[in-house]
DNA sequence: CGTCATTAATTGACTCGTCAATCAATAACT
DNA sequence: AGTTATTGATTGACGAGTCAATTAATGACG
């Protein structure tokens, strides 16, 4: 065998894929491009991940995973609901998920998502994950309003991520002086959002009784891929 | 003078780009797709429209424009601030903006924001005339929390708008079967949350004191273009 | 320990298609 | 006749995917 692992390489190819797409905030990257970066030959590229297509869907699962980590450790040390509400908020607007990269890796994910079938599922797994969560860390406080709520939450969390994400690129041109992108300001919101919705009398209740949680699972209980 | 006026052929070509991206879900469509479209030949695209990236913030205003006439329409027959809350929610998940081709335009458009400056304005001023309406909407309700709580609100609306859209689209693989395309449940949301918003008893009061709405702008007053 | 055969990773030149943009020619209008 | 919209063939560049050749590792055998 020669130089590096298939492991290895598949890991340094995907890496460069959501690098170049960081850098040209587009999907229009060149399989050269992404190989130069990841210094291997073009050909290799196409050895590993058949098409252009797969190696992006390999760079969106790799994006999502490391989302679900950053969750997963934001998890780890919280006891009380309140911290678990709070865990979530802070990874998805934590430096993480606001490095330019990360970016334009979900924004572009998005677009692809409207032609490209995996894309899709890929997204949908992202907010099912989401909800299953923030219903797990509402139900303590609002009980069985929680799925109805976590819903809205989950929605508010994306838009504000899109809105604060594409404000931070508007306020740097040039991508020097990154990485003090700031994403508190929308967890703010979000915890805001929470607390009334926690707080509001609720005549009337669900929107949808069709989907209250049929099978409670536990917070990112699913398989990854 | 030949065939037709010039405004008409612009029209023309910017509708036959938006029915071709709505139709690719991308932005990687040719000119010459656009063209036959439209009707017309190639070259014609590059004579009215330096180029493509010109050709596509055309779009972009147009669909923004389409977007905005909408609101004020439903605007229009507002007498009540609940009544105007309702008809900005309407408008932004009403069968104009659930079209195949409003939402692959959108969406893409969020993309295109990341390498556009030009496209960035636009969303820009999309978000402010937004924020501008609801707060507007709001203030009569909840005095000096408006402009506070349309932040989220204007988040919430994009968030959702994106899910259901989305969603949306996972359901219909093949494009036949279209039309009854359905947002409503995306405004029941958006009406939910506002009710929870303004029930809250407010101990904690602007995330943002800054822009307290310096200049409290009538609705929609802002210069289209 | 060498040396050579085997196996598998890696290369990069190449093919074939595509597309943005141009421009000289033409058609439609006054 | 003169003006202006419109055409569509063309160009030049570029990019996805292929493939035959090359290189590095492994290990078998002396």
């Amino acid at each position: 065998m020669a130089r590096k692992s298939e492991e290895e390489r598949r890991r340094d190819l995907i890496a460069a894929t959501i690098r170049e797409i960081g850098a040209s905030g587009t999907l229009n990257v060149t399989t050269s491009q992404i190989a130069k970066s990841a210094g291997v030959s073009p050909g290799l590229a196409f050895h590993y991940f058949h098409d252009k297509d797969t190696l992006f869907l390999a760079a969106m699962r790799s994006i999502l995973s490391e989302y679900k980590a950053d969750v997963t450790h934001a998890l780890a040390g919280a006891r009380t609901p309140e911290d678990r509400v709070n865990a979530i908020v802070q990874a998805s607007f934590g430096m993480g998920s606001f490095r330019r990269e990360a970016i334009s890796a979900w924004v572009n994910f998005y677009a692809l998502a409207l032609r490209s079938e995996e894309a899709r599922r890929l997204l949908y797994l992202y907010q099912r994950r989401l909800h299953s969560n923030l219903v797990f860390a509402l139900r303590p406080r609002i009980a069985e309003r929680a799925p109805d709520v976590a819903r809205r939450i989950g929605g508010l969390i994306d838009g504000l991520y899109l809105r604060y994400a594409l404000d931070t690129k508007m306020l740097r041109p040039r991508e020097e002086a990154v990485g003090e992108v700031d994403g508190s300001e929308g967890a703010q919101h979000v915890l805001r959002a929470i607390a009334a919705e926690c707080t509001e009398v609720h005549e009337n209740d669900d929107i949808s009784m069709a989907d209250a949680d049929p099978a409670p699972m536990a917070p990112l209980a699913g398989p990854q891929e």
